[in-house]
DNA sequence: AGCTATGGTCAATCTGCTTGACCAATTCGT
DNA sequence: ACGAATTGGTCAAGCAGATTGACCATAGCT
């Protein structure tokens, strides 16, 4: 495979999850959320399940734990998320999401299959689900950052 | 499809695109560009062709024009460019790129190349291919802007 | 008990970007 | 042809999100 080919699949993919950020953001905020940013959308996601604290979210976001305080602070003052002491470690808290955390989590997911339905509409679903396949096989571990 | 799916099929791919950025960047450094950010390989690409005026690199990265005057600053400091006279317009300034800025771009070529070719490893060549396909059709116009 | 590691915050600073003001050259309208 | 509006570009100030560094409280190990 030649380098242009690479830098054009590289190109095209950033281009794809770009667009794609910049869609499921607009539809939290046209549901109704605002001064929400993406980087709140992957706070969340890894809040969701049962919380977190801020070292576990910071790791997640691949930035430092300060950053991770600052993040949450904002989530907890727009009401999405709120701290509570931490059950099993007196020096740490556990960040979890409010109800209104959970439901613009939801709205995330709403807007997200809006995005991904355009995509089934030229590709068709068989081909947008080998896509998700065939990305599940080369996605990386390792935390969740800017793609620039 | 479920909107659960969808939100897998994005986080993929913001996973995917994200690593592959750190990848490139990561790749050019290793080949002896210092200072570089991976804003500035979008640059390159917009500046490579004929190069470009300042408004025209803004409109591309989606960005200000003063932010962009920044970058071109940044990379002219660094020798990765250089503004010339604009031969049709007495007020723009044509921004080109040096001897080492084309081998910037180049050594960026290679290090998505390496970056692909373990996707190949994993997916073969002809899936690879396939996605290229496959994004290439749902890729949008527009600016390129960071995924997050 | 003591020593070290870990979770978290406060404070200062840096960087990339935005808004606002402005100048020089071009293009448009009559 | 000539003044008005538009366009290309820079200067300056300020903001937002992140970083580094210092510090405290609790845990865990020996």
């Amino acid at each position: 495979m030649q380098n242009s080919e690479a830098m054009a699949l590289s190109a095209a993919l950033l281009a794809v999850a770009g667009e794609l950020t910049q869609r499921i953001n607009d539809g939290v905020v046209a549901r109704g959320f605002e001064g929400v940013r993406p980087a709140h959308g992957f706070a969340f996601a890894r809040l969701a399940p049962g919380g977190a604290t801020v070292t576990e979210l910071a790791a997640h976001l691949g930035v430092t734990k300060q950053a991770a305080s600052q993040l949450v602070d904002e989530i907890v003052r727009k009401g999405y998320a709120e701290r509570r002491p931490h059950p099993d470690d007196a020096r740490a808290r556990l960040v979890v999401l409010t109800e209104q955390g959970w439901a613009c989590t939801r709205a995330a997911e709403e807007a997200a299959a809006d995005a991904v339905r355009a995509w089934v509409e030229v590709l068709g679903e068989g081909e947008v689900r080998a896509l998700l396949g065939r990305l599940g096989r080369i996605a990386p571990y390792g935390p969740v950052r800017p793609a620039w």
